[in-house]
DNA sequence: GATACTATGACGTCGCGTAAACGTGA
DNA sequence: GTCACGTTTACGCGACGTCATAGTAT
């Protein structure tokens, strides 16, 4: 059974203009391309491995991540996107901490900030730098 | 006190392209611009309001954001985007239990993904179209 | 004149969305 | 012939980074 894009895309719930790039960088491909037309068709066999690029998507991983690593997603890889995401939760606290600090210092529209906060930023954006 | 845009991203740390972009699309303004030479120059005052924007940018206000309600940061505003961000956290959560259960279904680097993530993932895709 | 700064402008990033202009299928 | 479908090409987003080229300061 083959679909065309616009089939697999309902099958899916993945935007035909999606395929079309994932055709294009060469990250998932149609199994058949119709030589006359250009029609790409699709099999029920991928959409396995579609929801895999989705799944892997979600927790992270960027499309050329997913490429690279097709064939050899190891134990380590997953563990070092996790600790990334672990982080990445440690600074949406902090910024969350940082948002109820800029409420408190609300004066009619405006926000006054102290010195102190303004070092901080300049040590944040040191600490950036290396 | 007058700083040329080198001197004065030294001072916050602020790239100068990020000065001149921040000047392009009217965000944040020199104080004076030399007419012959279109050279900027900043002051000592406008860097409270430059670390205003950058901790607004952390907080996860877009620049159009920061813009628009440079005079009108309310209370409410505040806690929309602290609701943002608790969302995000959330997300980010789910995320790590996703990575586990791939992590879990790694076989010789390839990972194994059985019809129940798959038919979650539709689910997902379907409420993200609401 | 050397060199360290400044300017503008164009192109690249990432993962698509949004048209435009055209060919194909039922 | 009428459509809904398919194709490619190109431009847009956000917040800049990275050249390239040229003018200015010291």
């Amino acid at each position: 059974m083959l679909y065309k894009i616009g089939d697999f895309s309902k099958k899916t719930n993945v935007p035909v203009k999606t395929l079309r790039y994932y055709d294009e960088i060469n990250l998932f491909k149609p199994v058949e391309i119709d030589l006359f037309t250009g029609y790409r068709y699709y099999s029920d066999d991928q959409i396995n491995d579609l929801n895999l690029i989705l799944s892997l998507k979600r927790v992270g991983f960027s499309l050329e991540e997913i490429k690279e690593n097709w064939n050899n997603f190891t134990n380590d890889t997953m563990l070092k996107k996790k600790e990334e995401l672990l982080k990445h939760i440690n600074l949406f606290e902090e910024k969350i901490r940082e948002i109820d600090y800029l409420r408190s210092n609300i004066v009619g529209g405006k926000i006054i900030l102290e010195n102190k906060i303004i070092k901080e930023n300049q040590i944040k954006m040191k600490k950036k730098e290396i």
